[in-house]
DNA sequence: CTTTTACCTTGACCAAAATCAAATTTCGAC
DNA sequence: GTCGAAATTTGATTTTGGTCAAGGTAAAAG
């Protein structure tokens, strides 16, 4: 039993109309895990009897097919969870879940959400919105592959991480460029080269992992006409 | 009021725990609606008041983007539901939609779909489950656009008409080769060169719409080593 | 402080798909 | 059945991104 990790759950947004029952057998079964970068969580086809709460760093969720590709299916961090896809797919994990950057997450029971769901309707209709947003997000990723090119998506990318939507702003890739390339569904070389013409073409400017982007309309007029939403879209996933 | 009507709500899976004042409801406020071809059903951002069951015909959901090119979300046929979408969107249909092959819709409420999903947990429940599926299989198609070429992609969708896993079999394109071709994000002449190359690797017969999989091992073999699921994969969305 | 290793960039080349343009076929309206 | 619009195919060309190979750079380990 943790009262901080009861305190951390009871913050989740998601977990906002949960019960009080909910939460302290949660927390009574929950135990924290500090984890390090390359740690897999669980294993694609795996049974399920866990989900996860990330508290801090980086996860990413992938598969891999027959001929040795890897699909990057998204890569989450502190205030998501992951893992819980599973109750919806016969107790199975839907991918393999691996550790980018080291940080801690919560190991919590699936069967105790399961019995909530069954139980709270209030909460199983925050999680019907949370999951239906989830999904329009999908739908937005799937329209930008096949509407923009490789500097957009950079472009988009970036947008995402800004937290105003004019004048000048600078932020910190969260991690390694490897991994936002094929997050964005592109090789490495193609990402290198494509930040490259982002930076010519909207005067944004690349030091390592840090992006100062002078002009944020600038880039959003550059990515954001091959996009079918206005800019400032929201998020559709991270909150809800 | 229609007793047909309402026979086919309560035919219809996702519906099954649904209350009988649910159905009774729904029947009294449905009308039924005889769709031709390129009629516009609602347009993207517009506030919605209602959802539709397709009885027959294929519709298409799509979003257009500030330089004109258009995204075809998704395209849907009988037995399934379009719309509902904007209940969790504040009201507001997230895309368009047009018919693409003439057919029957029943426009239903949303008001009264949301009332069950507020009281009844059970229907609420189905629902989650349907829309993980439906994420998942967002999921899935995010990943052939990355790692399956046009080919593999073509031959992806032609398994998913086919009713068996071995052996032969003959399907006609439900829609037009243009949409076939967009629905997989590709151009119209990427698409019939594509199909080309399937023939000739697969040895599929093509004649206008049908086409004959002479055998149909050959197919999967082809089109699944790019995939991470393996071949039965169920369908993740029509089906619940 | 050096070495190691993993990450990132660049160059040369290649392959896939998009684009532009022009037939050709198909299908529905008359 | 004929006409005309729309869909489909084919050819030529360009563009984009992928692949292979070689350097360079920076963070972490010793």
């Amino acid at each position: 039993m943790c009262a901080t990790t009861e305190q951390e759950l009871r913050q989740y947004p998601l977990f906002r109309n949960c019960s009080d029952s909910f939460f302290t057998d949660m927390a009574n079964d929950a135990h924290v895990l500090k984890t390090s970068k390359g740690q897999v969580l669980f294993l694609h086809d795996d049974p399920a009897e866990r989900f996860y709460y990330i508290s801090s760093g980086w996860v990413k969720l992938f598969r891999e097919t027959l001929d040795g590709a890897q699909a990057v299916v998204d890569v989450f961090t502190r205030e998501n969870i992951i893992g819980e896809g599973a109750l919806f797919e016969d107790n199975i994990y839907p991918y393999t879940a691996e550790v980018v950057e080291s940080g801690s997450l919560i190991s919590l029971s699936l069967s105790i959400l399961n019995r909530e769901l069954q139980s709270n309707n209030q909460f199983t209709n925050d999680m019907l919105g949370f999951m239906a947003r989830n999904k329009r997000q999908k739908d937005k990723e799937i329209e930008h592959i096949s509407l923009q090119n490789a500097p957009q998506r950079i472009g988009c990318f970036i947008l995402g991480f800004l937290n105003k939507t004019e004048g000048e702003a600078t932020i910190h890739l969260p991690y390694d460029k490897t991994l936002v390339a094929s997050r964005l569904g592109m090789q490495p070389e193609t990402f290198s080269r494509a930040l490259g013409k982002l930076k010519v073409s909207t005067g944004i400017n690349v030091k390592g992992a840090t992006i100062e982007v002078s002009d944020i309309e600038t880039l959003v007029s550059f990515s954001c006409v091959a996009c079918s939403a206005e800019f400032p879209c929201k998020e559709l996933c991270s909150k809800c």
